[in-house]
Parts: C-alpha cells; sequence; structure tokens
DNA sequence: GTTTAAAGTTTACACTGTCAACTTTAGAAT
DNA sequence: ATTCTAAAGTTGACAGTGTAAACTTTAAAC
C-alpha cells in the first residue's frame, strides 16, 4: 500500500524531532513540518488526530533514545556506581537534549491517552528501579520508596541545573560554570544518595 | 495620572493569575485576559511589552506567594525539623498551584531579561539557604552543595509525584493514590535525607 | 479495467500575537 | 480657563496557528 510519499508518517514524526531539538516546543508547528516534508498543511491529519497526538509520538522517541542511552552505560560490576552511572546519564541526556526532555517531561499530556508514550515512560523509570533491585535485600515498599526517591533526586538535579543555566548571573552559580565541575560534584553527590539509602 | 479604568497593569497579572491557575498556560491569551479586564485587545501593550512580558509578571507573583508560603512555616526550635516541613511546604504549594508552577519552573522565559522574576526566584531558594544555614558548620562550599542538594531533591519529589498524577495507571503509583499517604511519606523520605546531608 | 479506500490537496474558519494609526482624557503649562 | 501633551485605550490589519469539510489523486484488490 505504498504511495508517492513511502512513509510520511514516520518522517513527521522525525522532521518533528528535528524541529524541537532544535528550536523548543514552542515555535513548532504542524504547517511548519508539513512544509518541510513538502506536503501540504493538512496532511499530518491523515497520520495523526491532532498536533498533541504527533507530539507524543515524538516524545516516544525520546524516552526510545532516552532508554538505550541509558542502557549503554550498564555494567554489573559494581551495583552502586552502576546506579550512579545511570543517574549521571540521565542528567547528561537531559542536558544534551534539553527540548525533547522539555517535550518528554514539562508538556502537559494526559499519558493515559497515549498507551505507547506510557509504556516507554515506564520502561526509562525501569531502568532505574532494575539497578536498584540488585542492591535491595528488604520489602518491596522500601524498594518502591527507594526508587521514588532516586528517580526524584535525580531528576531534580537536572530541573536544578537547567534553571541555573537559565539564570547563569548570579553569585551561586559559580558552581554551574565549569561543566566538568558539574560532572564531578554530580558523581559525588549520587554517591552519597545512593549510599544514603535505606535497604532495610 | 488617573484615567478611565484605575490600574489596569495590576489587575491584568490578576487575571492573568487566575485563568492560569484555573485552566493552565498553554490556553491564555492575551486577547481573553483583555476581555475579562472589559478592555479592547491591544490594551495591554500599553503596560507590557508582549504576552511573555506580562507572564513574567505573573511568575513574579507566584514567586511571592510562595515565598510567603514558605516564611510562614518558620519555626526556630528544631531546625531539622524546619528544613522538612520548608520542603514539605515546597512540594504541597506545588501541588496546590500546579499550572503556577508550571510558569515558574518550566515557562521558558530567560530569567535574566526580568530582574525582577529573578529576584522574586532567588529570595524562594534562599529560604531554603537559610535554614540550612542554622544546621551548618562547614566550609561554604558544602553549605552550597546542601543548599542545590536539598532543592533538587525537594523539586525533583514535586515533579515525580506530579508526573504519576498524570498517568495514575501504572502499578507503580499506588504509593500516590492516598494523598496522606503521600504526605506521610514525604516526612519520613525528606526526614532521611536531611540526616544525610553532609555538615562538615 | 473498474472500484474503493487510503493518502494528499484546497479552501475556509476562528483564534492568536503584535504592529500602525487613530481617539480620548487627565493633568501640566500658559 | 484654555491650550497642549503624553499616557492610556481603541480600531483595523497582517501573518501565523490548529483543524474541519469537501475535494482529488492513486495504489492496489477484485
Amino acid at each position: 500500500m505504498q504511495y508517492h510519499h513511502g512513509n510520511l508518517r514516520e518522517q513527521l514524526i522525525f522532521c518533528a524531532y528535528d524541529w524541537i531539538s532544535a528550536n523548543g516546543i514552542e515555535s513548532i508547528s504542524l504547517r511548519k513540518i508539513a512544509k518541510i516534508a513538502k506536503v501540504s498543511q493538512t496532511a499530518p491529519y491523515r497520520h495523526f488526530d491532532s498536533k498533541e497526538h504527533m507530539l507524543a509520538e515524538v516524545a516516544t522517541l525520546g524516552f526510545g533514545k532516552f532508554s538505550s542511552e541509558m542502557s549503554k552505560n550498564k555494567t554489573t560490576d559494581n551495583t552502586a556506581d552502576d546506579l550512579v552511572r545511570c543517574g549521571v546519564t540521565y542528567i547528561e541526556f537531559g542536558l544534551a537534549n534539553e527540548h525533547i526532555i522539555d517535550l518528554m517531561f514539562n508538556y502537559p499530556m494526559k499519558k493515559t491517552d497515549f498507551p505507547e508514550l506510557l509504556a516507554a515512560a515506564d520502561k526509562a523509570f525501569g531502568m532505574l528501579l532494575e539497578r536498584l533491585h540488585y542492591m535491595h535485600h528488604g520489602n518491596a515498599d522500601s524498594l518502591q520508596l527507594n526508587g521514588i526517591s532516586m528517580h526524584a533526586y535525580v531528576h531534580g538535579l537536572l530541573a536544578i541545573i537547567r534553571i541555573n543555566q537559565r539564570i547563569d548571573t548570579s553569585a551561586q552559580t559559580a558552581f554551574f560554570k565549569a561543566s566538568s565541575t558539574v560532572k564531578d560534584n554530580l558523581e559525588k553527590m549520587l554517591g552519597a544518595f545512593v549510599k544514603s539509602l535505606d535497604f532495610s
């Protein structure tokens, strides 16, 4: 069932992904993406119910790249170090893909309306839990609590770094200036945090 | 130098604040706000350079309410407890004012272009640091690190809770269902976190 | 070779941010 | 008291947006 364009659907998703990566979410429009893909303004509507449905696909793609990046940095040598590395990867991905992360985490989509997106997000979260599992010897509740805790801390560090980057004048941000400093401190901070988790 | 409307500028900010509180950021428009304030579509431009400039004022107002909420819950009995209470207040404010928090933290404004907004945000962050200061006996660097750490953890917990609320189907979110459970666990988690901070 | 349904186009509508050119009006200067 | 002026508000316009309805093309199924 091929036709003119080949697979417009995928191409639109890739175009949108690239556009958002380069220019952010606010400036995207279906019409621009359609123009880039050299189709008419309403062609995307043969493949997506709405702009939001298309963005959900882009976000899903983002979670896919995110997960594969996380699984790359996986070893089984030392699980505590592995968990730390996992957190660093999370944050580095976020810093290298700011606009996509915005879409993934901050764009107000009701994820229940997009099961694939939900599954992709769950998978990414699961990669943290998976690592915690190795270190865990207590009950399920404390595993869950530690998972949420770790996720929150990592997610929060990313958010705070980004907020400080946007500000970048005040005295308190000297810490964030040299990117090497940031990374060194991240490992230190995440290491201390992981050590403080209660695995009873 | 009074005229027709009294103080349209303030009124527009309040209208916008209320609208965003109720309906979120995406759905706001200058025209709607102007209509609610019973002025023409372009009247706001006599008071704000652009939509973004107006939103910056709304965000500043948000940081003001945020700060005053935080200072309400301040005691000097026990500084560790106080810090925990501060974190809980942060999160509760965020949960009770989701859309305003979105504007304050996630809306991509270059805060350097809006000095008042930057000052208001710094003040809010300072309220965490202030509390840490009491407990602190080491060097300035570790104070700063602990400040960032605490801020990140609290901010991250808020974000994760909100993300889970948006999803609300998967098994992992049982934890978040009963709001009392959430609050109890927050105190537990923040307490453990504060205890783990290194004040050397 | 005709039919059919999917894929793509054209046109249209209501809505958006914002600019330029106009009108009103409060208060300062005469 | 009258005139002047600049701030405050209005009208009209333009380009851009999401998306619905009605149309056309075309690949493949019979």
